[in-house]
DNA sequence: AACCGGAATTATGCATACAATTTTTTAGCA
DNA sequence: TGCTAAAAAATTGTATGCATAATTCCGGTT
């Protein structure tokens, strides 16, 4: 029987695990930015052998969020003023292409859960409820990118965001500038509403320049500590 | 001292270099895809051990480049008719983000060089000469991407390029399609000159979405050879 | 006392060996 | 003859071991 192309994935495979296991470590903070990840520690902590952990160190390099030296081990890749200014327009560029694609396939019933979450994290910015505000901010663009229903866009896009996430932007953010988020929100759902892709767009773009200029900041403010830890 | 910053990246190390003697033989045609690739055979090919070689099929595999089935081995990713209409909206929208940076950062020696390259592929274009033409159309986005100088762009977009670098659509294009191409290359070279950014963006997006569906014909027409393969 | 040089130690790079799963072959049966 | 099932072969997944490069530590020298 012919099953070349039945069989696009398999089962869970131990190997991605063990990437997604090491990713977390970084980006829940286990690992620092900068630190040395030495073979023998990680095998011993996740009980492994060095064969299908330097499988993994391989995979995880190739992605960005490690740096490997020659003869000289793994680090955990840290993100500079010049990375963050090369990530945001291509981060921009796919996220004003989710929103292009949201538009045009957007359903009703997508907008109304949108609207809703929309409303939902107007209240958690008059409460100042920061975190709250962050979470529902993240479900919005996360929507957005499901509903333009591109499954690459979402793991190319997911692959960026999820390097920059260490950087904890999030406490730092000025009242000011969270004002101005959540207007520049108020023209994302209107946008949507009236499914103006170019204008949804160019607003997303903004939007994210804008978040742009934050994490720099945290990078200037934090990179101190970062260095100490080296 | 202190080379904690001073150390990006080292020597040239003998896996990235399997990595990319394997990708040169899938782009070459060496592997098919959709092509069973047994470690054993790859190991004797390139002279070296199971070991560094997982590590590289690993790599590829988290580029898209190879297909990892849990103890069934690689094969070469089959590029899908779905593939491309996922991929052709992200490098539109990442060769139009180069298409804008470029309209920022190109000099007048920039410019110049790219319009001698035009006129050089116009010529190539009357006298119906496909492949010098396509070489120097290939140059002509290279050239607009270097000019950018953005680094991660041009990491992502030839990892999506070289994907569909495969399906030769070259030898397939119509004449009418051609000439249409060339005409869009003088808008392209205009906007660049009247440094329109986001003119230059959508016409480099317009561009490529027309490329994609050539590639979607090629698929159609060549898949069946594929299948055979397989 | 500080600096330089070399040996010992440690860590990485690669190859080999063993275990487990899949695929193929073959024997048995309806 | 065709199908099922079990055993053999082959292939992948993981672990271990050896070779090599890098780091550290120690002794000698200026």
């Amino acid at each position: 029987m012919d099953e070349t192309l039945a069989t696009p994935i398999a089962r869970p495979s131990l190997h991605d695990t063990i990437v997604n296991r090491i990713r977390s470590m970084i980006y829940d903070g286990d690992l620092k930015p900068g630190e040395k990840v030495p073979e023998k520690m990680l095998c011993e902590t996740l009980g492994i052998s060095r064969t299908p952990l330097r499988e993994a160190l391989k995979v995880l390099a190739s992605e960005g969020t490690l740096e490997l030296l020659p003869n000289r081990g793994a680090r955990v890749a840290r993100l500079t003023a010049e990375d963050v200014d090369e990530m945001f327009p291509v981060m921009g560029a796919l996220e004003g292409l989710s929103g292009e694609l949201a538009c045009a396939k957007a359903t009703d019933a997508d907008i109304a859960e949108l609207r809703a979450l929309h409303y939902q994290m107007a209240l958690h910015h008059t409460r100042a409820e920061r975190a709250e505000y962050f979470a529902i901010n993240q479900k919005i663009h996360e929507k957005i990118m499901a509903v333009a229903g591109n499954d690459l866009l979402v793991t190319m896009y997911e692959g960026l965001a999820g390097r920059i996430r260490r950087a904890r932007y999030i406490s730092s953010i000025t009242s000011g500038r969270w004002d101005e988020a959540m207007a520049e929100h108020e023209e994302i759902l209107a946008a949507l509403e009236a499914r103006d892709a170019p204008r949804l767009a160019a607003i997303l773009k903004g939007h994210l320049r804008n978040k742009c200029e934050a994490v720099k900041e945290v990078l200037r403010t934090d990179g101190k500590s970062d260095e100490a830890a080296a």
